[in-house]
DNA sequence: TATAATTCCGACCGAGTTACTTGGAATTTT
DNA sequence: AAAATTCCAAGTAACTCGGTCGGAATTATA
């Protein structure tokens, strides 16, 4: 399971917005400029990260985004799954396409299945507080140098 | 990363001619009937499996596949990297499209490599041998039921 | 109230990828 | 000579991905 440039994108938004926290709402040019992003296509995502709830929105002259719930509360995982669906999903599950025929007696679904457990391990464990924090830790180490 | 078609097509002709091993040749239209691969994709992928070595061939009548290599020395891991490519590359690596231009700086670079670690060990720990040793413990324990 | 600035919505689009197919040449056995 | 196979390279239809576009709805402000 490759991550999209599209989830990447969400995920820097996020972050962005988790930055700015408390300080009123965050613009659609800022933020594209901020992170780099296609403007007009962070608009389609941050459209769909307040659909799913991610995100609050203004509307109208001086709107804006927030972000609308605790950073240490919203893991990646939970952005991938949104943007990018099933994290892992090689053959199982329901509505993956090209499920294999052998239903639960192909070899390799353990191989699947425990690549699937690695990734959510790593994507479930780590919330946009812990990687700001990181970001915080990293800056300061800089300082050090 | 997902393990694409072809791949897990690839992955189950090899356990195929790891199963047959030391029986002669195995040829394209029975492997794909015992795997329920197109056939004549199938060529494709075991033409290529040649010319990565993992394969040998003879032509002509009576000709077909064997396996050219032990199935304990052949890694899932190596099959995946020759058909699909790197595995888990998110935006690191040299070719990988869309990297990112943060360069090294981006606070979910060590995200995606855990994730690459991670699914690496998995896919890299298992050989062809593991999972036919799997195989029969699973069909030994159906027989006990 | 008019205007400007913003988000919202949905359709569109070009390029690339994926999962195959196809036609035919080369090779080998019988 | 014929039949059966692998070998090779091109083609293809459908889908996905990264992104654009036009315009409607909404809101602040002059």
């Amino acid at each position: 399971m490759n991550i999209s440039v599209k989830c990447r994108y969400a995920l820097w938004a996020l972050l962005e917005l988790a930055r700015r926290r408390g300080n009123g709402v965050a613009q659609i040019p800022e933020i594209a400029e901020a992170q780099g992003i296609p403007p007009r296509f962070l608009e389609n995502i941050l459209n769909e990260m307040r659909r799913s709830g991610f995100v609050e929105s203004r509307r109208g002259k001086s709107g804006g985004f927030l972000l609308a719930r605790a950073p240490a509360s919203v893991t990646v995982g939970e952005v991938i799954r949104h943007i990018d669906g099933e994290i892992g999903a090689v053959c199982e599950g329901e509505k993956t396409p090209y499920q294999c025929r052998l239903e639960g007696k192909c070899v390799l679904l353990p191989l699947w299945r425990q690549a699937k457990t690695a990734l959510e391990k790593i994507y479930d464990g780590n919330t946009l507080q812990d990687l700001l924090d990181a970001e915080q830790r990293a800056r300061a180490s800089d300082y050090a140098i």
